[in-house]
RNA sequence: GGCCGAGUGGCGAAACUGGCAGACGCACGGGACUUAAAAUCCCGGGGAGAGCGAUCUCCAUGCGGGUUCGAUCCCCGCCUCGGCCA
């Protein structure tokens, strides 16, 4: 009885795989190349959830086939495994993350080899081996060791950077200062997110209104010392080189969105002085030095520094408004106010940016009484402090023109401040209740009333710049990048701060010697983050804390890095996972970059992808790399949902409310599926018709209780089933809902592949008795090639799911067959092995060809198989199908084979059709006389005829990709 | 609120560059095999109508317009759902 059993064949051919080797990929390819990653995972404690294996699965597939096509494959796998999880568990149970992240790789590993994926798990890395440490650690100093020459635009080594001659003449010390505030990677005191509930400061994106993304917490914003990476510097090349990847448009836009590049103006408002009598003159002489200086790179004390992207507003400026964290807010602050903007402060440090600028929330903020004098007009200008502002954003300033911007305008609103509009849109009068933030005409603008916005904008930059009160300037949504966690489960910074004698910092600090790396963590027994934002890393014992270097004491760095440290590099180290002496080796890296094939979650479409980019050109522009773009080909798979669900609605009071009428207190409730209908646009119960049911698949969660476990699956069906479920399910890149039966169902079009070559019923493996030596006939070549050539194409494209079935075509087509040669069967194994690699290696060997079918050649197509002897010419009339008739296939259909393909009956439009014929091309058309078909007649390029036949413009014969036809000349009855 | 994507049979979907709408699969119905069931194999399924019939007609790709000989596909406006960002 030898039915297809995947629980016998699946691990018997892993096994054989991995014995052979079959796998393995050479040091250096030889001949075309090809790099086919995913995204790794990360490990979490509850194995793999079936989303990992439909990028997976698809990789795979296309690594598989492009073997067989004879290309050296690079298709490694690995695990992102530092992470906040592991070290909550840690916290809660006492296990050290080290141990738990290990058993939740070796759950991951022996899925991921479950389902047969054609890894080379000899390359197979985590991020917190330490090996990977050390050199995550090493590419950190690179990062440490470089700063950015923004004339160059390139990142170059700390040594050459330029030192100012006061800088030098201050000594020793203040040149090391100075260059440590040119690193790529700097430490800064910044404000931050630090949530005392987590023990930890949060990154922007992982506070959520105001709360932690992961609990739930409060999150507070204090400033706090931290390693910053400064990605700003390369925004305008990790915009620009978006431009050269084969990436989908919304993920570059994403990218390009997040970076938020803007162009306009910094402009300088004069500060009175304390004491501010004579004001005036001191304004105007400040305005008289600024001619002669010219505009200071850095604002002093005497100015407010604005960033403006309309400084074509200037003349509409009402107040100026100041971030709460604003250097100057309390030299700015007037005795009077003080309390106000203490408290104030004190309110703002609680919110989150985001709360901040939310445009739906209500404005706040405090006069601090000060004012500052207008640039241009020379009038006096309110200060404010407002929390919309953000600090981190442009100079922490704005000039608030309520006219011209949304914001400004709720805030002017809210405190009842002028409202003056100097831009007037094109096309119809200002309107003065709401803001015009459109471009316009100038008004009420002194000397540029009457330009438009955009002239404006260049003649006004240009003047402020020769007067030296503003500049032109180039802005960033984007921040760099803070990169220091006060977590234990992160690679500890390689370095080191200078201590004196009485055991203080000094400021100075010191890389980790490359020889010394990697710097491991620290043995700890206590994971639990403390009430001050102290890393755990500072309570591990002087014997990690503490260590000499010449003479001089020092303490480690005791934050530890981000996740996405280790997720930024790793595809280069699965190049060259065993080299201790470099990260990877030059050979190599030449080799095989780029990626030329990354597959994974949109979730990753800005920070994960961002950050590798970044990390990658700086190493480019080291020399360690030898292409400035890390992944040429990206491609998103899709959201797996859980199964379809009805949801019905159970009033308070018992009985049924139609869904979409439900209230507060009304329960949904889970229908089983054979009590619902359709009637109409929506799902009905079948017993109450009136009440309707809300039909739709959720995304998959533990508490909903609706999550698919590959493991399960595999048991259930094989992972030859689950993997081919996964592609069929439709196009990779859409959000699909998980279905059961769906799986059964390719369960059984793999049940019938067997059965096509073995024999049920015979007791022992044997080939079933319709496998025979003879030469196919010529409908059978056509099938096989049309389906090489199909599937060829599919993979090309990433169309599993209609290569999938194409290949069903082709069982349902042999199944019937008395004799089927095994001249076509052979081909068609080799192309399923892809997708199902276990049940193809096991027929190929009942076949009696030698394995593996998994390094057997790819199917030559036969050109001369995909061309019809005949073909069915579609009949349209006014451009509506009618029927068809068949007319010889091959390259050319003479239009000599004609026939009345006009029948009794047929209705043409209003007008009246003569018998038309026409046979070349795809489609036969008759346009009957119409009235209003003048157009067409003149598009088809003749006068009047009354009845047109005509061709589409490069016909195509259906079920061919012939393209040869030469262009159809209309004929005319 | 902004951006992106999607709406096609009972369900997942296909239709490549504007040219036969619904390939393939699930579910369903019918038949063969069987004592029976399962399994398997074969056949049929968008809707409505006409005809004894092979056939034919009309309506159908979220809604409303437009362009075109011809629109699931292009354009404009709307509705619904999803994702991301704010």
């Amino acid at each position: 009885m030898p039915r297809y059993q995947p629980s016998r064949i699946e691990p018997k051919w892993q096994a054989w795989w991995e014995a052979h080797g079959t796998f393995a990929t050479p040091r250096l390819p030889t001949g075309r190349k090809l790099y086919v990653l995913d995204m790794f995972p990360y490990p979490s404690g509850d194995g793999l959830h079936v989303g990992h294996p439909e990028g997976y699965t698809a990789t795979d597939i296309v690594a598989r086939a492009a073997r067989m096509r004879g290309v050296a494959v690079m298709h490694p796998m690995g695990f992102d495994a530092f992470g906040l999880p592991a070290e909550e568990h840690a916290i809660r149970t006492g296990t050290p993350p080290r141990e738990s992240t290990e058993r939740n790789i070796a759950t991951f590993r022996r899925q991921l080899k479950m389902l047969g994926f054609s890894y080379d798990w000899g390359r197979e890395l985590a991020t917190t081996d330490p090996e990977y440490v050390r050199w995550t650690q090493w590419i950190f100093l690179v990062l440490f060791d470089t700063w950015f020459d923004s004339a160059l635009q390139k990142g170059r080594p700390i040594a050459d950077l330029p030192i100012p001659a006061d800088v030098a003449a201050a000594g020793e010390a203040a040149v090391a200062k100075y260059r440590d505030a040119h690193r790529l990677a700097y430490q800064s005191e910044a404000p931050v997110n630090w949530c005392p509930a987590l023990g930890t400061v949060l990154a922007n994106e992982e506070v959520i209104g105001g709360v932690s993304e992961r609990g739930g917490h409060p999150v507070v914003r204090i400033p706090l010392r931290q390693w910053m990476l400064r990605i700003t510097a390369y925004a305008d090349r990790l915009e620009k080189e978006l431009d050269g990847l084969d990436w989908p448009a919304s993920i570059k836009k994403l990218q390009s969105d997040w970076i938020g590049r803007s162009t306009g103006a910094e402009v300088d408002f004069f500060v009175v002085p304390a004491g501010a009598a004579g004001g005036e003159a001191a304004f105007e002489a400040w305005k008289r030095a600024r001619a002669e200086t010219g505009f200071p790179e850095k604002p002093g004390s005497d100015v407010l520094r604005v960033y403006t992207t309309r400084p074509d507003t200037l003349y509409g400026v009402t107040c100026l408004v100041i971030a709460p964290e604003h250097p100057l807010v309390d030299t700015l602050t007037t005795p009077g106010q003080r309390a106000a903007i203490d408290a104030y402060r004190a309110a703002a440090s609680r919110k989150s940016d985001l709360d901040r600028t939310d445009l739906a929330t209500d404005k706040t903020g405090v006069f601090t009484g000060a004012h500052v004098i207008h640039p241009l007009m020379g009038k006096p200008v309110p200060v404010w402090v407002a929390d919309y502002v953000l600090a981190t954003y442009g100079t922490g300033a704005i000039m608030s023109v309520p006219a011209h911007d949304d914001r400004d305008f709720e805030f002017a609103k809210t405190f009842g401040l002028d409202v003056v509009t100097v831009v007037e849109p094109p096309d119809r009068p200002a309107q003065p209740g709401e803001p015009f933030t459109g471009d316009g005409r100038a008004v009420n603008s002194g000397p540029y009333t009457g330009l438009g916005t955009r002239e404006f904008i260049a003649t006004v930059s240009a003047d402020l710049a020769t007067s030296g009160l503003g500049r032109p300037a180039v802005n960033y949504k984007l921040r760099d990048w803070l990169f220091s966690r006060q977590r234990f489960w992160g690679e500890p910074f390689p370095i080191l701060h200078e201590l004196d004698a009485a055991g203080n910092p000094t400021g100075l600090i010191r890389a980790v010697a490359e020889s010394e790396l990697p710097v491991p963590l620290p043995h700890l027994t206590d994971f639990k983050p403390g009430d001050t934002p102290d890393p755990p890393l500072s309570r591990a014992g002087a014997d990690w804390l503490v260590v000499e270097r010449d003479g001089k004491t020092y303490r480690r760095e005791t934050n530890t890095m981000p996740q996405w440290a280790g997720s930024c590099w790793y595809y280069l180290r699965f190049l060259d996972p065993g080299n201790t002496a470099r990260f990877v080796a030059p050979e190599i890296e030449q080799a095989w970059m780029p990626v030329d094939l990354y597959i994974g979650g949109a979730e990753h479409a800005v920070l994960h992808l961002l950050y590798s980019r970044f990390w990658h050109k700086v190493l480019f522009d080291r020399g360690q790399v030898s292409h400035p773009e890390p992944f040429g080909r990206l491609v998103n798979q899709g959201m797996i949902l859980g199964e379809m669900e009805f949801t019905g609605y159970r009033s308070a009071k018992g009985g049924w409310i139609s869904a979409g009428k439900q209230a507060e207190g009304d329960t949904p409730m889970k229908v089983p599926t054979d009590l619902v209908e359709k009637q109409g646009e929506h799902f009905v119960l079948r017993d109450a018709p009136t009440i309707r049911v809300e039909s739709r698949a959720y995304k998959m969660s533990k508490s909903r209780g609706n999550v698919v476990n590959p493991d399960q699956v595999v048991k259930e069906f094989g992972a030859d089933a689950l993997r081919l479920y996964e592609m069929f399910m439709g196009p990779l890149e859409a959000t699909k809902p998980w279905s059961m039966a769906g799986v059964s169902g390719v369960r059984g079009f793999l049940d019938r592949c067997w059965r096509l070559v073995v024999d049920e019923r015979a007791d022992e493996i044997a080939l079933a008795p319709q496998v025979c030596d003879d030469p196919p006939t010529d409908e059978e070549w056509r099938e096989i090639h049309r389906t090489i050539d199909k599937v060829t194409r599919d993979v090309d494209a990433l169309s599993f799911n209609t290569a999938i079935a194409r290949m069903m075509e082709f069982v349902n087509f042999c199944t019937p067959l008395e004799r089927r040669p095994r001249a076509i069967l052979e081909p068609f194994v080799a192309i399923l092995a892809p997708f199902a690699p276990h049940l193809a290696e096991e027929l190929w060997e009942i076949l009696g060809r030698p394995a593996p079918v998994s390094l057997a050649a790819w199917p030559a197509v036969e050109e001369q198989w995909l061309v019809d002897d005949t073909v069915e010419i579609p009949v349209q009339i006014q451009g509506n199908g009618r029927r068809r008739h068949g007319a010889p296939g091959g390259r050319r259909r003479r239009p000599a084979d004609r026939r009345p393909a006009r029948r009794q009956g047929d209705r043409e439009g209003r007008g009246r059709a003569r018998p038309a014929r026409q046979l070349r091309g795809e489609v036969e058309g008759h346009v009957g006389e119409a009235r209003g078909s003048a157009n067409a007649r003149g598009a088809l390029g003749r006068r009047g005829p009354r009845d047109t036949t005509f061709a589409a413009p490069e016909p195509r014969i259906p079920g061919c990709r012939c393209r040869a036809l030469p262009p159809a000349p209309c004929l005319v009855a």
